[in-house]
DNA sequence: CTAGGGTTAG
């Protein structure tokens, strides 16, 4: 294979000679003869055989004793001791009271402070030797450069790189060899290849410098073409070469180049290598077999801690969490100590079952191996116990993190929106903001669901702006968020536009696109996008014919509704669920086949769940129908539930019906049992502030305003022809039921919202609980006589009401 | 003194 299949462009042979020139290089023995008694002393034998910095101590006064502390020999080894083990200070205290200085003792020093100090200290000790004309010799490039990668310095790479150069080494293998490593860690792929291509002679090491480089810089493609390649060029694989590939492999996912792979594995016979068989499990549990991963891990007769964590890893990720939980007890049983990767894979696990318990207790093991320094091991526990439900004690632990990451903000920013804290989540959202830490995808995918939530269109603006800016709009699970949530701030339009500008989108960009119409009451646009996504290649799943089901349910297009869920399970073979099942019997109950719904009901499956009997009590209240709306409130209490929002449903559905005592008995129930209606609130959002009203409440500042300003509008459409429906009102007077009616949430919102904004402006408001029938009604009026355009998105759907009209039809 | 490449991770 030529190199113009690469996605790079060849460079012309190099003109300088192509055989490597070393430098002639100065070694002890050329440099002083040493006398036998010297070297064959026991003490030096001793210094030979020292393993540790403990035997070395007692070594030493030995050479002092003997009078040979001040021997080249015993020097040269004390310092690459000292050197060895990391002690740079006792190494200086060897080395410089020593007058004449050879250049091997510059080397090992140089060794020395690479190999455990600081890039600092090892660079200026570099600039040392040069002006104290020290001629370099290759392996103080190697060095140098590996601490440069190590650190991802590439400003100081570089540096080092035109020493390479300016030394004389350009040509050299193994210092290019370094300087290619080095590109390659700060990231610079192209530099790396640049490096690589230029090298007159390249040898194994060389080829899997490269292509681990571009297996680590998420080129895997290439880094399989390049193995390919090298092969050609006569260059075996060898085990570095498959251990640096196989996670190339993994992130394509192709299972059947990693059995290729494997095949190599076991004609070169490198299975018994550990890092080869981790390497191996590894690549299968990443590309979807769990089971074969499972099979070389249990035919491995040794095993390092990174197969361990591997494999735990493996299930985790394959979404076996209680699989991923068994090996990592196998693991502590086993008393193989975890490391940071063990107890983040078992966290993850403990996530995905939300599992406090386990969780907690890794979270002990956490604190007794001091893995609590570890960032990335906190910003799983903060990941952990927001998916347990347990989101004060995650921002505890984020509230005393130190040096916090992106990912400790992402998962903390996560952790609120997924617990219904909207307000922490953006508020946080905004501290990351203010302290200029940038806003990655994991970011935006967390925080803009946020927004949607609250119906903010002008927040939706905003963020929109900061996603272009971030340059983050290519993104597919941003893109597919933002859809979500300009569909969810009623600018249904908008979203179809970023819908139709994204090049990729996935089964929930369609999700989100199908629900954001039905929740518009389009239905038919709905189906249409939905017929459409079925010609496409994308599958539907359980949640794209939720969307459908939904969307015919609020536009009363039942054929549709029941065609789909027909097809659900004979075109797709998606077993319905409790909430399909619901949607079913909200179609057929919306439209007013209350019978066919209660057949429907039994008829299912499995037994129907609190959702199936809620629908079919709100087709009910609709359709005024006290016989089947007792059967269903009936079924519904028998199983508890835990918001008094169908004992209020029961109530409204006597009330209509003028039943009181029957109404009585559910407000004792009540009242006996300590249910209560979920109080309503609404949102409004005036230029960069939400403002958020509760019924009946007077805190808002301008309260006494809006009471007043209320007052005129409802003489203003009572005189259009609006009369109050005080039906689920009984036991006060007439006048006093209107007032509490005109103190409902999304009242004193309108009034708010009209009273702060200009002409013509449509004013969005954002209701957590259905809509009531008299503030639907009332809000019909109030577009026709202010003449606004008023959106409200309610529970389950959104209203707009334009000219005394509103979208739903009265249909909701 | 005596060089360069390699496995797990939100």
């Amino acid at each position: 294979m030529s190199s113009h299949l690469l996605p790079f462009t060849a460079t012309p042979p190099p003109q300088i000679p192509t055989k490597a020139s070393p430098l002639p290089q100065h070694t002890l023995s050329q440099r002083t003869h040493i006398p036998s008694h010297i070297y064959k002393h026991p003490a030096a034998i001793l210094l030979e055989l020292c393993t540790s910095p403990k035997e070395l101590n007692q070594i030493i006064p030995q050479i002092i004793k003997n009078g040979l502390y001040n021997e080249t020999l015993f020097q040269t080894k004390l310092i690459s001791l000292f050197c060895k083990y990391g002690n740079l200070t006792e190494a200086s205290r060897v080395f410089e009271p020593i007058e004449d200085k050879f250049d091997a003792l510059y080397h090992t020093m140089l060794k020395g402070y690479a190999k455990s100090s600081s890039l600092d200290s090892a660079l200026s000790f570099f600039s040392r030797m040069k002006h104290e004309s020290v001629r370099p010799v290759v392996y103080n490039f190697t060095y140098l450069l590996k601490l440069c990668g190590d650190n991802s310095d590439l400003k100081r790479g570089k540096e080092i790189h035109g020493s390479v150069i300016t030394s004389g080494f350009s040509w050299n293998l193994f210092a290019m060899t370094g300087v290619v490593n080095m590109y390659s860690k700060c990231r610079q792929i192209n530099d790396a290849y640049n490096m690589f291509d230029r090298m007159p002679e390249r040898d194994l090491v060389c080829w899997n410098t490269i292509i681990s480089g571009y297996a680590q810089n998420g080129f895997a493609k290439v880094a399989l073409m390049l193995v390919l390649r090298m092969s050609e060029e006569g260059h075996r694989p060898d085990s570095v070469t498959i251990v640096s590939i196989l996670p190339a492999v993994a992130d394509i996912g192709l299972l059947r180049i990693g059995m290729a792979v494997h095949g190599y594995v076991l004609r070169a016979g490198f299975e018994p290598l550990v890092n080869v068989s981790t390497a191996l499990l590894d690549m299968y549990s990443k590309c979807g077999s769990v089971r074969f991963a499972r099979v070389i891990f249990d035919g491995m007769d040794h095993r390092t801690v990174v197969s361990w964590n591997s494999m735990i890893d493996g299930y985790a990720q394959s979404g076996d969490a209680e699989g991923a939980m068994l090996i990592f007890q196998k693991m502590l049983d086993e008393g193989v100590q975890p490391t940071n990767v063990t107890v983040m894979g078992a966290l993850r696990a403990c996530a995905d079952l939300g599992d406090l318990e386990r969780g907690k207790f890794v979270h002990k093991l956490v604190d007794q191996l001091k893995l609590d320094s570890d960032v990335s091991v906190m910003n799983s526990l903060i990941s952990m116990y927001s998916k347990c439900k347990r989101v004060d004690i995650a921002a505890d632990i984020f509230k005393n993190l130190q040096n916090k990451t992106p990912v400790s903000w992402n998962a903390m920013i996560l952790g609120y929106a997924q617990n219904g804290c909207v307000n922490e989540a953006l508020n946080a959202f905004c501290e990351m903001h203010s302290r200029n830490i940038k806003p990655d995808s994991f970011t935006m995918v967390s925080v803009i669901p946020a927004l949607a939530e609250l119906s903010t269109p002008r927040q939706a603006k905003w963020i929109h702006g900061l996603v272009i800016r971030r340059f983050l709009d290519k993104n597919v699970f941003v893109m597919t968020a933002l859809v979500d949530m300009y569909a969810k701030c009623g600018t249904i339009h908008t979203a179809r536009k970023l819908f139709d500008m994204m090049n990729e989108r996935h089964v929930i960009t369609w999700n989100a696109m199908i629900d954001g119409y039905g929740t518009h009451g389009l239905g038919k646009t709905a189906v249409e996008l939905f017929k459409e996504m079925r010609k496409g290649t994308i599958k539907p799943n359980d949640i794209t014919f939720l969307c459908a089901l939904s969307a015919c349910s609020h536009s009363g297009l039942v054929e549709e509704g029941l065609c789909f869920f027909d097809s659900m399970k004979k075109d797709y073979g998606i077993e319905p669920t409790m909430d399909h099942y619901g949607a079913m019997v909200d179609l057929l109950g919306r439209a007013g086949r209350l019978n066919q719904a209660w057949d429907f009901i039994q008829k299912m499956p499995i037994d129907p769940g609190i959702t199936v009997y809620g629908a079919m009590l709100g087709a009910c209240k609709i359709h005024k129908n006290v016989d089947l709306g007792e059967k269903a409130a009936f079924e519904i209490f028998k199983l508890n539930p835990d918001d008094g929002g169908y004992h209020v449903l029961l109530a409204n559905i006597y009330a209509t019906a003028s039943m009181w005592d029957k109404l009585a008995k559910v407000r004792t129930i009540m009242e006996k049992s300590g249910l209560q209606k979920t109080p309503g609130w609404s949102l409004v959002e005036i230029g960069n502030e939400v403002h958020s009203f509760h019924s009946g409440t007077t805190s808002h500042p301008q309260s006494r305003k809006i009471y007043d300003y209320l007052e005129t509008l409802v003489d203003e459409i009572r005189a259009a022809g609006y009369v109050p429906d005080t039906n689920s009102i009984h036991d006060v007077e007439d006048d006093v039921k209107v007032q509490l009616l005109n103190t409902h949430s999304e009242k004193l919102a309108i009034a708010f919202g009209l009273l702060n904004t200009s002409t013509g402006t449509p004013i969005h408001i954002r209701k957590n609980l259905r809509v009531c029938g008299d503030c639907h009604n009332a809000t019909k009026y109030i577009s026709l006589v202010t003449r606004r355009e008023i959106i409200v998105r309610d529970m389950h759907r959104f209203h707009h009401f334009k000219d005394g009209v509103c979208s739903c039809g009265d249909y909701w």
